[in-house]
DNA sequence: TCATGTGGTCGACCTCCATCGAACAGTTTA
DNA sequence: TAAACTGTTCGATGGAGGTCGACCACATGA
């Protein structure tokens, strides 16, 4: 397997230190994200739906804030940082907002056919 | 998609009634089962082992208390019913045991690449 | 400076589920 | 019949995590 280097972290890129908020902004490579942390993140559906919202559109266009959760906003804060954790997101902060991205192609190399799974999931029903 | 005949119970292939325990043992075809519940199953690390230790082994060769598992036998025989409503497994009553296959191909068929990513882990670490 | 909008953090609550001991059921052998 | 073995079911318990309201931190604009 390729064993990238890990420090490319990618939120750094767009300033010299960036905000104070960008700093405690951790991102976690899905190359070192365990099984168990990867299957608990997709075992949840309110993080599945952020999941598919988020395929559904190109990189860095969704706030947080802006997603169709049937959940308060610290619930929300809460699967973010979830996601982020388990290497399924990167997070960048524009302004008062903090922009997504899904990381699919390194998600997908570390976890092959996890994310496919959750992206073709056919909504239970009538919703 | 190859919608199959889900009629062809596997279990209630060796005798005309089968006995009364095996008329208990109702099994579901992993194109029935949910996203959601394939996910939760496989979520658990001791089920994962139970997944692990039959992968290594040939079909109904393995009864439910050969498994090494840290649980007691309540625990273990939770988990097994988990695993075969989800689809992954399949039981047969042989004299007093209670012997297993893995459901392979129906559950890659169903769930592509899911069952691979759990045969594949890694222990954690040290053993 | 203030107001607003966005998101995170904290503490508490509550539900789900893994776990266990005990009792029960079925099979085999003596 | 009894004993031994295997596995299930029941009731109770404990912990992990999803959820919320409230408050806090940061960025923007007037």
């Amino acid at each position: 397997m390729s064993i990238r280097s890990r420090s490319d972290s990618p939120a750094d890129a767009g300033g010299p230190a960036g905000s104070a908020r960008a700093r405690n902004l951790t991102h976690v490579h899905p190359a070192d994200v365990p099984l168990q942390a990867a299957l608990d993140a997709v075992a949840d559906p309110v993080r599945r739906a952020i999941l598919c919202e988020l395929a559904g559109e190109p990189d860095w266009t969704r706030a947080c804030g802006t997603f169709d959760l049937p959940v308060g906003k610290a619930t929300r804060s809460h699967h973010f940082a979830v996601l982020r954790r388990a290497g399924l997101i990167e997070q960048r902060d524009a302004g008062p907002r903090r922009v997504n991205r899904l990381r699919r192609p390194e998600f997908d190399e570390a976890f092959p056919g996890l994310l496919d799974l959750v992206l073709k999931e056919t909504p239970p029903a009538g919703g």
